[in-house]
RNA sequence: GGUCUCGUAGUAUAACGGUUAGUACAUUGGGUUUUCAUCCCAACAACGCGAGUUCGACUCUCGCCGAGAUCACCA
């Protein structure tokens, strides 16, 4: 059974580096049976934290449908789930090594550490706190008092899932802070302390940590605790340079890419294959699929650079999938809504922006049934939701007529004003005859063929001057299916105003 | 600087020590009764360098080079 962790700090919004360590714990604890996955704040840190950070975290876990087990909000039995609630708990395991001799009370000033290191670090040697411990290393320790470990340095081995077995000489080793003068422990010591109570089997956390594992491994041990196991995942690297991806460097947060209709089971299933992959070819994999062929052994051991132009491919083909096995009525749901899911499981802690709409402005107006019809025909080409802002204006307002549309259009410009004026008056006299009830996809096309033979006209140029005079956009669906979403009326009064446009400029 | 980690096409990755080094995104070209996109076909493009072990090395060992992480009363 395996119980692992996600255990953010609440200092901004989440981004793409940080949601994969959220992701892999996830699939680990969930794909053990009775496995339990915890969602703890790492608060420690009064001076970074960002009010309405740990609602963003809430937000970001539950769009993505990382729902946990244990933790803040849904409580558990190892509560509380604030690192700041539980200084008593720390304290009780610093007045163990305290007991043991593997921890002092040190007073020393902050300037005068700050000069220690200074004059290491000019004479050129490794500046190590150990090297200058207090005189009074038997002072009593209260809450107040910074406390430090009690370093014995040796050669530390130890074996990471990820990373295989790793080991270091002693020179890493040092007298880390465990309480602070606040009375709130370091994360080094507070993270120890929770896993530990809180019964976690794997510690997945980036690899910016490996170098402070030989401290850990001392610390555990000075507690005479067993550690869980370890998996270190490497960073995902932003778009340009060798930087591990961060919000400095302008990395957007998972939330606006939610905001830009990106779907959460494409979220997932990017993040989750960027460093891991299961030997197969398989591109797309849903969260069971995920879950049922997640194996820690085939995490990547180097960086992984993201790559945005693949998060948003995958993306279109979720959109596809989701219209394919799930229909138009669910695909629909997301356009308007871009987490139903967090409004109904989510009451006690509404979130912001939970509705967000995908369509035009003048969308707003029409009826649901009609949005669906536009959706089924557009759907295929779509990148991110959001796209539908561009792409379906003129199925809900009247495009403006600009004959010089039609002059800048490769094949169109071939033919003549007079051409383009009887082809127009032909194409609306044949479909002026087909009655309301009649006017269906199928029909359509095949009076569009009809006309390509009455006209004598290649499918290029008689269909892209239709296809223009009824929706002026750069691009459309099929010819046969927009109009038959944009109905009898509009689609005979377009084709009229285009063909009195030309006629007037005649 | 000390310590640690990583190194296959532009990107993400695959390959019991034996393959014409595979796949996907991107790019380029072509195909489908319109456009854009989808879809289909094709092309381009990679084992960081050097030794060693071996009949044979992307794969194992060592060295080098390159990249990154970390050295806080931050996590």
């Amino acid at each position: 059974m395996n119980i692992t962790r996600f255990a953010p700090s609440p200092t901004g919004y989440i981004h793409l580096g940080n949601v994969r360590s959220a992701i892999y714990p996830y699939l680990i604890a969930k794909q053990s049976d009775g496995g339990k996955f915890i969602l703890r704040i790492e608060d420690t840190d009064q001076a970074r934290y960002v009010p309405g950070a740990t609602e963003l975290i809430v937000e970001t876990l539950t769009w993505l449908g990382l729902d946990w087990d244990e933790g803040i909000i849904k409580g558990g039995d190892h509560g509380p789930y604030y690192q700041s609630e539980r200084r008593d708990i720390y304290h009780e395991y610093a007045r163990k090594l305290i007991a043991t001799g593997r921890a002092y009370a040190d007073p020393t000033p902050g300037d005068v550490i700050d000069a220690y290191r200074k004059a290491d670090n000019e004479a050129k040697i490794p500046y190590l706190y150990r090297n200058h411990r207090p005189e009074n290393m038997d002072l009593a320790w209260e809450p107040g008092i910074p406390l430090r470990f009690k370093s014995e340095p040796s050669p530390m081995k130890w074996h990471d899932e990820v990373m295989g077995d790793l080991e270091t000489g002693p020179e890493v080793m040092d007298d880390i802070v465990l309480i602070k003068k606040d009375g709130l422990p370091t994360y080094n010591f507070a993270h120890i302390v929770d896993d530990y109570e809180m019964q976690v089997t794997h510690i997945v956390r980036g690899v910016e940590y490996l170098s402070s594992m030989p401290n850990y491994l001392a610390i555990y041990k000075a507690l005479d605790i067993e550690h869980p196991k370890f998996v270190s995942l490497p960073h995902v690297l932003a778009p340009q340079g060798n930087k591990k991806l961060s919000k400095r460097d302008g990395a957007k947060s998972v939330t606006e890419y939610r905001d830009d209709g990106v779907l959460p089971e494409a979220m997932l299933n990017y993040l989750a294959c960027l460093g891991w992959n299961d030997g197969t070819e398989q591109e797309i994999y849903s969260k069971e699929e995920l879950l049922e062929k997640f194996s820690i052994d085939r995490i990547q051991n180097s960086g992984a650079r993201f790559d945005e132009v693949k998060l948003l491919w995958q993306n279109g083909q979720w959109i596809r999938k989701i219209f394919d096995e799930q229909g138009v009525d669910e695909l629909y749901s997301r356009t308007i809504s871009a987490d139903p899911a967090s409004i109904s499981s989510n009451k006690a802690n509404p979130t912001r922006d939970s509705l967000i709409n995908f369509w035009p402005d003048s969308a707003s107006e029409y009826s649901d049934e009609y949005k669906k019809s536009v959706l089924a025909i557009i759907y295929d080409r779509l990148k991110v939701l959001s796209d539908l802002r561009e792409y379906t204006n003129y199925f809900f307002e009247e495009p403006r007529v600009d004959l010089e549309y039609l002059q800048n259009n490769k094949f169109i410009k071939k033919l003549s004003e007079t051409e383009q004026r009887d082809l127009l008056t032909a194409v609306f006299e044949r479909l002026q005859t087909i009655s309301k009830d009649d006017w269906t996809a199928d029909n359509l096309q095949s009076t569009f063929n009809e006309l390509l033979e009455s006209t004598k006209k290649k499918p290029a140029e008689l269909f892209s001057l239709i296809r223009i005079a009824v929706s002026y956009a750069p691009f459309s669906p099929a010819l046969h299916l927009t109009c038959a979403v944009l109905g009898r009326d509009r689609t005979l009064a377009r084709l009229n105003a285009t063909r009195s446009a030309i006629v007037n400029d005649l």
